[in-house]
DNA sequence: TTAAAATTTAACCAAATGGTTAAAAATTCT
DNA sequence: AGAATTTTTAACCATTTGGTTAAATTTTAA
């Protein structure tokens, strides 16, 4: 790899190390620079602009934020097997990222950049025309095996149960008791918590 | 009300719209004293520092996202149509303050202001020890109306699903077909659906 | 009414920040 | 090797930003 890549690499990196920390007013040119581990001259020779650096950073890191979902899925014809796995693969995949989530969700409604585009490309790069959890769950519902429950709003539900806790973070320490987001006890109580509220619901029968 | 304070609320106000609009580093001072119709030198003679203004709004709007779940709070030994009420005034409740919910959760994981004690004080202030939700869960199994699920991991899903489509808002457009987080329609009918889950579950019996 | 106290303003300041420049150092290519 | 090209740096610049000051205006109260 020649020595220019490794550099934009570099850049690329500490940029998003430090906009998810910060915010994108928050982020210091400098320190973007000093991460990298060169000065901020270069800095402008590589991206000319604060803005131009951000949009970089941002497009690089939205299909990354889908890909997690992705790489949870498997295909299977149990969807209780394929539920319970999502949970376990998911969760796991985002917990690393929470920053990176929070990140875009906040980024994602302040800033002009047009994510429609960026959202629809990443599910085509993984040769999905939409959210894969979406088909799976149509999928369960015309074989039998759940009830007819509005697919889209299903996954939003999961997807929703799974994030809301990681991305509240100490918020939600303080507002559920118990509740401590940075134990792994915590968060495989959490999953089982999760398949079980989905797949039996709390009606006593 | 004398002048002062008059001002002072004035400039709370402002500086709350700008915050939540643009972060606390995005946020301008020169922009707060036009948006409260002053000018700088004044805003400065009342908050003597951004630093510190900020921490007032803050500390301010805290309580109002936990003082949603209050407001959405209704006695009823009836679980099923407390949770039916519930997700109705809740969602109905956050809706207008989705700023202001990103807004915390952004800025509650990077500031380094104490967010424990603003909670707690906030739970206590309205004649709670811990989140009423979970008090209503912890009745309602104890009077064998539904299934001994986890109650602060029950009250963080219940929470999670209402708030993620809110939070996530143009994302989720992006990420679940047929999502539009602003058609009243789509609001409605996901409330349904959030019942309908936490109810039923998807298990076909 | 008038002096004291509080409020409001315009002009200013120092520091920080995004961005530039021109020259030096290192690479690449013939 | 050595000219051309790319990479790297230090010093610099213009603007923005948070914050100050001292004087003018308004309000309060005796």
């Amino acid at each position: 790899m020649e020595k220019s890549s490794v550099t934009e690499e570099k850049i690329i990196k500490a940029a998003t190390v430090v906009f998810m920390e910060k915010g994108k007013d928050g982020a210091r040119m400098q320190e973007i620079a000093d991460h990298a581990g060169i000065n901020k001259a270069l800095l402008h020779y590589y991206f000319r602009s604060k803005e131009k650096l951000f949009s970089k950073v941002f497009h690089l890191e939205i299909p990354k934020v889908v890909a997690s979902i992705f790489e949870a899925y498997d295909e299977t014809d149990d969807f209780q097997v394929f539920l319970k796995s999502f949970i376990d693969k998911y969760i796991d995949n985002i917990y690393p990222r929470k920053n990176l989530i929070r990140f875009v969700l906040w980024v994602g409604e302040k800033s002009k950049i047009e994510i429609a585009g960026i959202f629809l490309n990443s599910f085509k790069k993984h040769g999905f025309k939409k959210n894969p959890v979406v088909i799976e769950i149509e999928k369960a519902i015309e074989t039998g095996q759940i009830k007819p429950v509005d697919p889209s709003n299903f996954a939003m539900s999961l997807i929703g149960m799974c994030i809301f806790p990681i991305i509240a973070g100490p918020i939600a320490e303080k507002m559920f008791p118990g509740t401590k987001v940075n134990e792994k006890k915590y968060i495989e109580n959490r999953k089982k918590e999760i398949f079980n509220l989905i797949w039996n619901g709390i009606k006593v029968d």
